[in-house]
RNA sequence: GCCCCCAUCGUCUAGAGGCCUAGGACGUGGCCCUUUCAAGGCUAAAACCGGGGUUCGAAUCCCCGUGGGGGCACCA
């Protein structure tokens, strides 16, 4: 958003239906409502859609607010913030939507439908078999307001919907699309509520959205379709639409479609996930999964790529949202997130790396952590890679297959040899530093005729039990000079 | 089947009619640095879906194809 344009606060919400894990998609989609509404000046507003008891998840919830904690992105009104909007769980707003879809059947804009769930079927069923779009008949359409009142008054099954207009066409505005004019006729009359008293979405979202003041909804692309019966409703109600927005969709790494439940789980098997927490349990940075999804259709410039939130809230414009669906691509999201690896003040990276050493079974403090930091973090893609890299520093005994031991383009004899004979420099070292290693190191490697290569090759081995290992001399170092002679000493013995 | 949307390197994208010999990033190859692995630096290959218009001039505007995606529930 340009500085000099002071735009007007934005009330935005991210409402999701919780009914199963937080997503890449909704996380992005949940970004760019936080963006609009930190830039601004405005509000960004929780709100959730859980109308639908049949598909609710208990777990999600709680999935959802620690993934949105997790990600930075605090909600001002909503669950547990609380609001002047009270409350924003659906489930709860019953009567509000009742009242509304009963404004509509007054107007003359909504009507009470009697047909059952199984006519309905079959309805749709003998529709197909004659290669028609699947639709409402009407049929409950014209029933005269007196009698559908009275066959509800006498407690008559029944659901209200929504009375579409039949001619004409209705020309609506996407604001990264433009206008799309669509047929009327194509428009169905759907249900707005159920014959249990409960709303669905085109109801309960559009009520809501109006109640809070929402001026910009930005939601996903699934929603464009139903975009004409929306602006249908708000017309029918009299009120001012909001600006729409609808993102683009996530594909399947391959670009070819979504992703299926199905393939979400195999991907698991992989090593990947598109869901925030598990994310999170692999060692990813929330600043990169940010900077990640802030940039799959949506750009700043022609070569800005590093994002933190506080970036993102200062340069995200929303006029430059980008329509076309993008791919997923988890080796770009490696790269955002090793960026970000690198970015971090040591202090700060030793305090995520923490758990991740605990987790690994190394009980160690935050003192101790510091110092190797430096070390690693130019060699981690993600946290859990920490471990893996130093957690022969507090290992008690390593022990290398011998042939590990040996040195490249050497024989047992000659390796054993040459680790002796660092050894025996390593022993009389005045002060074990790193600084002071090396020198005499490379005059053992000239001595014996090695590439220092070689010589520091088989030292790595013996002492980190790794072949990639931070730097050499620094590790040892850091292990100490008593471990490192014991395990140099154990080599030579091995290699024996 | 019907409706809607989208279309630049393999991928994410820049590009709002001449700044385009189409820029950046990931990934890939090469080189440099180097005690391993990284990181870093340099470098190379790599794209305007096709066809018609409009215009002095089109990646950019229009139309038609084609391809891809999404939607058609008393789900969201």
């Amino acid at each position: 958003m340009p500085k000099d344009a002071k735009p007007q606060p934005a009330r935005v919400r991210f409402a999701p239906s919780p009914t199963g894990l937080t997503h890449l998609g909704s996380a992005r989609t949940a970004l760019y409502n936080y963006l609009l509404a930190r830039q601004t000046g405005g509000v960004f507003i929780l709100r959730i859609e859980d109308t639908d008891q049949k598909r609710y998840d208990p777990n999600a919830e709680a999935d959802l607010t620690s993934s949105l904690r997790w990600l930075g992105l605090q909600w001002d009104e909503g669950p547990e913030a609380g609001g002047p909007h009270t409350p924003y769980y659906q489930s709860q707003r019953m009567e509000t939507y009742r009242r509304h879809a009963e404004e509509l059947v007054e107007r003359g804009k909504g009507f009470y439908c009697f047909c059952t769930p199984a006519e309905l079927d079959a309805e749709r069923k003998a529709q197909q078999a004659r290669k028609e779009q699947p639709h409402y008949s009407g049929k409950c359409r014209d029933i005269p307001p007196a009698e559908a009142r009275q066959r509800v008054a006498n407690g008559e099954t029944h659901v209200v919907r929504f009375k579409s207009p039949k001619e004409g066409s209705i020309t609506v505005v996407d604001q990264l699309r433009g206008e799309i004019t669509v047929e009327n006729r194509t428009i169905d009359d759907r249900v707005l509520l159920k014959s249990d008293g409960h709303a669905l979405y085109h109801l309960a979202a559009m009520v809501d959205d109006h109640l809070m003041g929402i001026t910009h909804v930005l939601r996903g692309e699934e929603w464009l379709p139903s975009l004409p019966l929306h602006v249908h409703i708000y017309e029918a109600f009299g009120w001012e639409q909001p600006k729409w927005f609808h993102l683009s969709v996530f594909l399947k790494p391959s670009g070819k479609g979504k992703m299926s439940k199905r393939e979400t789980e195999a991907m698991k098997l992989t090593g990947q996930s598109i869901f925030i927490q598990d994310l999170k349990d692999m060692g990813y940075l929330p600043e990169g999964v940010l900077n990640w999804i802030a940039l799959m259709g949506w750009s700043y410039d022609d070569k800005t790529e590093f994002f933190t939130l506080e970036d993102l809230v200062d340069k995200f414009d929303i006029s430059r949202l980008n329509p076309s669906p993008a791919a997923i691509d988890f080796k770009k999201f490696d790269h955002f997130n090793g960026l970000h690896i690198r970015a971090l003040p040591a202090e700060a990276l030793a305090a995520r790396l923490l758990p991740y050493f605990e987790a690994a079974g190394h009980s160690i403090s935050l003192e101790q952590l510091l110092p190797i930091v430096p070390l690693i973090q130019t060699r981690m893609t993600t946290l859990d890679e920490g471990p893996e890299l130093a957690g022969f520093l507090f290992q008690e005994a390593i022990d290398p297959p011998a042939e590990m031991l040996v040195g490249q383009g050497l024989d047992a004899a000659a390796s054993a040899a040459a680790v002796g004979k660092a050894l025996e420099i390593l022993e009389v070292l005045p002060e074990f530093t790193a600084a002071n290693m090396e020198e005499p190191l490379r005059a053992v490697a000239e001595e014996l005729g090695l590439k220092a290569g070689q010589l520091f090759g088989m030292l790595r081995n013996a002492v980190t039990g790794q072949q990639v290992s931070p730097p050499l001399f620094e590790s040892m170092e850091l292990v100490g000079r008593e471990t490192v002679l014991a395990r140099l000493r154990a080599a030579v013995e091995k290699l024996a």
